[in-house]
DNA sequence: TGTTGTTCTGTAAGCGCTTACAATCTTATA
DNA sequence: TATAAGATTGTAAGCGCTTACAGAACAACA
């Protein structure tokens, strides 16, 4: 069942089933109904790889990203490919495991795809190194590549973030003005955007005038057990906090499970601040407050973003999008 | 760069260096090597839209789910791709979105993309009255169907499915070991894996002589908060209850924060059992008992048997997992 | 009716690969 | 040293589609 079969069936030549196909205006309309109404009869299904050939392109956008289970990747990947799918197009999706082992390999398969753009997602994507980033800089060359929370000042790269840097700023001077002044932060990669984060932090410190200590910042896996017991070890060397801020929620999610082991009153002794605003952020008990980061509109950002790189437009390499401070119970201070 | 312009630089005939891209032994060890310096040389990458029109095929997996950013199908498709990706095979996501809308529709865009199979991710994918799935066993006949945690009787259909009903009776009848008499179910959908579990539960009362109460089985949106306010509403309603069991572990969450709002004691007052062992499970305080479904391990069996497939072996269509019971603190009876 | 311009349709040459079959080269054997 | 068998390589015909270009059909106008 190809185009001759539908050719022949409707007595004109492949090309105009093709124009059909491809919705040419050059088909009379009388034409164009019969070759249809053939299609139809056949139930014929273009052949996507000849067309793929005759045109060089599958439209289908390769996503990258480490491990799609986590809560953030999760609805990021989910949003991208609906998004991409409402444009026609279809996503070929690429995990390289939590430690992007392999990274350059699979991103590579990727372009051996020949998908049209490549989407990474996640900002652990971005190596701070420059020269390590190098293969996907040269890769822009030939197809658009997106950064979903994520930044790389190169040509035909484009990121769409969200203002971290701000939103952990206004998150610790919000602890700040409730009097909080041993911040405890936790963050789990050194990213571009957990950089940003951690850099936020330190200045609200900072320009509320309160020193910033070295011990007070610590990096942990994510995972809230490892984020409990990391909180649980500093307290036990002595150190004093009244407040934890965490670069995502699952480390938030510890810090509540060590006050309520060791009874400690959320949040008039210790307040907790997540990042993400993702479920977890509302299982516990008190719900932690969180950072929204707006991954949906991230995505449709990023998806229309590409749309318009494809026609040609002119399109900025990066767009902010503002985040916002969920107030749950566990800055719920009653001052 | 084309196998043209390699096989000219090798100085040998094209099918020569098609034999060589495919492994075909029929090539003497001096030209192969000289092949592959060539192709490494001119850094060249085989044209997969012209092999797909060849060999009619791209080694390419269709993956469907409603909403991958849901924990459980996350994790499934995690690990699906990542399984796949060992296997030579690509990924092509489709998610339909949360109520399953035009299931059938994106169904057969992911056929006419010709992949090699399609895996369909969690049980609600098939109805539960079989006509619905007619397209599906249609389909069956051109390329194999896996169905993760579903269940279809059907030729070319290959299921791969937890011990749900075992899982929920054992689970049940430890509640019921443990003095339990009113044991409210919560369930969150009516598909293959969600009536396997409530009839286990169902049984389990029966076989211990405890009547079945419709009063006690309600439907829930797969939600926390829906959970919540079902559960208070029944409460308030005089409804009395010294356990819950949900068919996810979502609404498990809902009745720990309604048991902490009440200042209900768990487990001595309200015992709490969840299904999937999600992350979610872990976040409450106390931590909820429940019952791991061990999707890397579906997925895992799901991606060899497909490959056995492929490979023309006897297969059969059915494998049954066995999930395993949890123990946390939702359950831990101090009798 | 002949011309010209438009609109529609067909022809044929790719796109880059696979593979059946034919051709050539080796090697072993008589 | 022929020669048959086996190993290796090349030729050419697809795979099913797109599209530049040529050609046919048609309408409008002189």
């Amino acid at each position: 069942m190809n185009i001759y079969d539908v050719s022949r069936r409707a007595g004109v030549s492949i090309a105009t089933v093709s124009r059909v196909l491809n919705g040419n205006p050059n088909v009379s309309e009388k034409t164009r109904s019969k070759v249809l109404a053939v299609m139809d009869e056949l139930e014929y299904t273009p052949n996507v790889f000849a067309r793929g050939l005759g045109l060089g392109t599958m439209k289908t956008i390769g996503i990258m990203c480490s491990d799609s289970s986590d809560p953030y990747l999760a609805g990021a990947i989910y949003h991208l490919e609906r998004q991409l799918r409402s444009h026609g197009y279809d996503s070929l999706l690429c995990c390289t495991g939590p430690s992007l082992e392999n990274k350059r390999t699979y991103f590579e398969l990727l372009l051996s795809k020949r998908v049209d753009a490549v989407i990474l997602a996640g900002s652990k994507f971005v190596e701070l190194i420059d020269k390590n980033n190098q293969y996907i800089m040269e890769a822009a060359k030939e197809l658009p590549i997106m950064l979903v929370n994520g930044y790389l000042n190169s040509p035909g790269i484009y990121s769409t973030v969200c203002n971290d840097y701000e939103a952990m700023y206004s998150a610790a001077a919000r602890l700040i003005n409730a009097g909080r002044r041993n911040i405890l932060y936790l963050y789990t990669s050194h990213s571009y955007s957990g950089l940003n984060k951690v850099e936020g932090y330190k200045n609200a410190l900072t320009d509320h005038n309160i020193p910033v200590r070295r011990e007070y910042i610590h990096q942990c896996a994510k995972d809230l057990n490892e984020s409990r017991k990391l909180i649980e070890k500093l307290s036990g060397l002595g150190l004093e906090f009244d407040a934890v801020m965490a670069s995502d929620d699952s480390l938030a999610v510890g810090a509540v499970k060590f006050a309520r082991e060791k009874n400690i009153k959320i949040p008039d002794q210790l307040a907790v601040i997540g990042y993400n605003n993702s479920i977890l952020s509302d299982c516990t008990d008190p719900e932690i407050s969180s950072i929204d980061t707006k991954v949906k509109q991230l995505c449709t950002i990023t998806v229309d973003t590409l749309m318009r790189v494809f026609d040609g437009g002119n399109v900025p390499a990066k767009t902010i999008v503002a985040a916002e401070f969920i107030q749950k119970q566990t800055t719920n201070f009653s001052i």
